[in-house]
DNA sequence: GGGTCGGACTAAATCGTTTTAGCATGCTAG
DNA sequence: CTAGCATGCTAAAACGATTTAGTCCGACCC
């Protein structure tokens, strides 16, 4: 009678038209209500019900197919296991891959979430968060979305602008990052590093560049100001799109080989702008890895796929949005108890044939 | 007055602890609930209630804040105005793009989504399906999901592999994409042209294989079974990852230049593995256009930043997803009205660079 | 003056659960 | 013999809306 795998009755639960409500499970045994919730619902309070009645309860449910409604269940107990879920623009790839992570995290803990994309636009944005409250949902997490003021809510950001209050930041390890890609460069024997910095509103750009400051200190190296330019993220832009992205990579990248100034190297601010830097050079016949190595930062899809593929420092997407997920499950379930108001990342170093020795070495 | 844009009051709704339910604005007026409740709806029983009266419900919610709560609503209305979608896996870009497509006509209408990712596990996608179920959403949408049985839903299929009972299919017109490349490079001046298929279990490959087939003898195209390569998607695979196929692509442009037909042209199947023929196409010293035009397909953000950047079939993820949620809004709205067994979605040419005439042409 | 009608509301049931506060019944202890 | 206490349940009140079926009151008609 078990309902073991493999032995899949066919018709299990007989599809009649309307679902079983508890009254019917508890009607069709003689019994109140009450005591099948009990029972279903192995309450502290069930104690008192002889285990015998338990299983007769638990058959009848079984066999009469009863699955108790969420939205009921939610209504009374002021609870709806789900959280919202905002960012810019779901298709994404940097969403996306967070999403992937938040979602692991939450199915896992019998949680589901709404998304909304405001497609970077504030109004959408508080209108978004206004529906997602009135669907109550529990928490939210923030993905790339500033905010200004704090919220109702529970919430985490991940990669979010500036410390809000109660709002936790999921971050990448800059100094890490900027650690990780420098010494490759190093280690090979680069000493003269071009740059891209991020434009100026974006979120990553003024801690990361800080980070690249400090561990070229550490590692000896000196930056060039003539090496180092400034992606401008176009007039209005507000996240400027990846056929900019590799525009202005492009546009940069012959731009370095104007300058006059020698460089063996290039450390670009993502790997859009990388791809498309590489091509500049390219063009300009220099050849990657042997003339100029370049290294990125993100590892898309497209960064394995270049030719040559691309050494990129990989962003965890999928682990900063588990953990982004795991900790507003956590300020749900210890509320009050203050959380910390950052969690870093470690990212990885993605070594592929971009990078090399430079030019005259070895 | 009004809360027109640009005078917004900083602490419009007094964030006071709990929130203001209806039974608390009908108190807050002298009024029941019953009044207040036909009023917020604009209800057509409504009318009875004098203007004047109406006005003061209205403005005593406003300044009260009060806000519905949509758990109470859905269970006396029986309506979550909640969707339930089911994809493999949310960070993969195919199904991402078809979620952003979703996602702007759901938000539009006022719906929302709840979204699992079952990785291919048939077991999972039953537990998912049961929780959706549990949770009321009004109907699904599967993305990339193949399913045995008819659903107890009205549901709608993006790239679903068979027809099944009740769902609507939204697929892409396979006839009208393999005449917009063969006709592309047949226009060209290309006669001989290599084919890669989709590995067997693919959902497309069958209807795709056909209309190439097709629009071949239209074209009065001969197709040469030597330059035609079927992709295994290995042994047990479910989904084949981007790294293979890319890797079959390669291995397969390898070994299109052992058979030792002449080709001048490759439509790939996808545009991983037609990134992957090129790679092996330009180490073995050929150029791309020049000596080999490539195809793609789907259109992946990675095609536009290969170098060349490829030319390929555009599926339009968005607009499938739109339709298809659009179609299941529709069902909801016209329950028992039969609909479409299929949508057929068109397909676009995007003409970029690694396509040009045969050479010894022109 | 009784009946009817429309206007302006409202009481109460309902949606499907959970949860608090009891209620019988029988046994044991004193 | 009765107070006390398990034991095995259940009645009824939430939760926050929507909706059906009235109620009450004054005006109008004849």
């Amino acid at each position: 009678m078990s309902a073991a795998r493999g032995t899949r009755p066919p018709r299990d639960e007989p599809n009649t038209g309307k679902p079983v409500r508890l009254k019917d499970v508890a009607a069709h045994l003689g019994l109140s209500p009450t005591t099948v919730s009990l029972v279903m619902n192995r309450s502290p309070a069930a104690k008192g019900i002889p285990p015998e009645t338990q299983e007769r309860v638990r058959a009848a449910a079984e066999e009469l197919g009863y699955r108790p409604n969420f939205i009921a269940r939610s209504l009374r107990r002021q609870r709806t296991f789900a959280v919202g879920v905002l960012l810019p623009e779901i298709s994404e790839g940097y969403a996306a891959g967070v999403l992937g992570g938040i979602e692991d995290q939450l199915l896992q803990e019998g949680y589901f979430y709404l998304v909304a994309g405001h497609h970077s636009k504030p109004d959408l944005f508080d209108d978004y968060l206004q529906l997602l409250t009135e669907r109550s949902v529990e928490g939210l997490i923030l993905v790339n979305t500033p905010i200004e003021n704090a919220l109702a809510l529970p919430a985490v950001a991940v990669a979010g602008h500036r410390e809000i209050e109660g709002v936790t930041n999921v971050v990448i390890d800059h100094e890490m990052a900027a650690r990780l890609a420098l010494g490759h460069l190093a280690e090979l024997g680069h000493r003269r590093i071009a740059f891209f910095k991020g434009h100026a509103h974006s979120a990553d750009t003024e801690s990361r560049w800080q980070a690249i400051v400090g561990a070229s200190a550490d590692l000896g190296l000196e930056i060039d100001p003539r090496l180092t330019l400034q992606l401008s993220g176009e007039p209005a832009g507000e996240e400027f799109s990846p056929e900019e992205g590799y525009r202005e990579g492009h546009v940069f990248g012959r731009k370095l080989l104007e300058v006059g100034a020698q460089f063996s190297a290039l450390f670009a601010f993502n790997d859009i702008s990388a791809i498309g830097a590489m091509r500049a050079l390219s063009e300009s016949g220099l050849r990657i890895p042997d003339d100029v190595s370049v290294v990125g930062f993100d590892d898309i899809l497209s960064a394995a796929f270049q030719n040559p593929s691309l050494t990129t420092v990989r962003q965890p997407l999928h682990e900063m949005g588990r953990r982004a997920a795991a900790e507003l499950l956590h300020k749900l379930g210890a509320p009050g108890e203050d959380s910390p108001t950052a969690i870093t990342i470690e990212p990885t170093l993605v070594v592929r044939d971009s990078t090399g020795p430079p030019p005259g070495d070895g």
